[in-house]
DNA sequence: TTGTATATACCGGTTCCCTGTGTATACTGG
DNA sequence: CCAGTATACACAGGGAACCGGTATATACAA
C-alpha cells in the first residue's frame, strides 16, 4: 500500500466521507504535505472498493451537485491496522540502529 | 520511497555490502517476509547511485566472481532517517483514531 | 463574466517494482 | 563427468499505482 492510498483510508477512520472532502482530510492530516490529484484519489477509491476496503455509497444530489460518500469497511480497518503496524517496524529498524552506531562513532563504547 | 528501496538502505546502515549480500540482509530484517527479486534489486542500486544516496564501488575479483561494494552517503542516510520518521508519523494516526472508534463498537454505543 | 470552490471522471505518461532470462564461477552429490 | 545449488551481476518486458491535465457541472462572489 502507497501512501495516497494509506491517508485516504485514514481519512475514512472516523467517518464516511465524500471524495472531495478526503483531499482536504488528507491534505490535513500530513500537514499540508500531500496533495492527492483528483485522478490519485478517485482512480484509489475504485481501487479500494474493488479491494473490499471502502464502501461507496449512491450518488446523492447535495446542493445541485452530486456527491458520493464512501465508508471504510472491517477488512478496510484491518489492512490499515496492518499497514500501520509494519511501517512502526520498519521505522524502528531506523531509530534503533542509528542510535547505535551513533554512540559507537562520537564515544567509542559498545553497549552503555 | 517504497519499502524495497527502503529496506535496502536500512540494509547498509552498519557498512557497505555487496548485492547480493543485501537481498540476504533485507530478508532477514524483514523475517523473511520482504525477499528481493535480482531485479529488483540492482535496479534499485542505479537508481540510488544517480539520486546520491548510494555509492557503488568499483568491481573487486573475489573468489573468481566478481562483486561490488554498495556504501550509503550521508544524502542516504538523511533520507532514510526523514522516510522513517514520516512512517513513524503516519503510524501514529491509525493507533490513536483506531483505540477511539474501537471502544465505541466493542461496547455497542454505536448500535447495530 | 471571470474566477474560485465544490464534486466527479477519464486519459496519457512516468516511476518503481517484479518475473524471467542470461552470463559466470565455485563447490558438492550422484 | 554432470547436475544442482549458491554466489554475483545485468537486462528486457510488463504491470500497478500515481500524477498532471483536461472535461463536465453547479453555486457564489468580485
Amino acid at each position: 500500500m502507497r501512501e495516497p492510498t494509506y491517508f485516504i483510508l485514514v481519512s475514512l477512520q472516523d467517518g464516511p466521507l465524500h471524495g472531495y472532502a478526503v483531499t482536504k482530510r488528507v491534505a490535513e492530516l500530513s500537514g499540508q504535505r500531500l496533495k492527492l490529484a483528483a485522478g490519485t484519489l478517485y482512480e484509489a477509491l475504485v481501487r479500494l472498493e474493488r479491494e473490499g476496503y471502502v464502501l461507496a455509497g449512491d450518488p446523492e444530489i447535495v446542493d445541485g451537485r452530486a456527491r458520493r460518500a464512501y465508508e471504510i469497511t472491517d477488512t478496510g480497518r484491518s489492512a490499515l491496522q496492518a499497514e500501520a503496524d509494519r511501517m512502526t517496524q520498519a521505522a524502528r529498524l531506523v531509530n534503533r540502529d542509528a542510535a547505535r552506531s551513533t554512540v559507537a562513532t562520537n564515544f567509542g563504547l559498545a553497549g552503555a
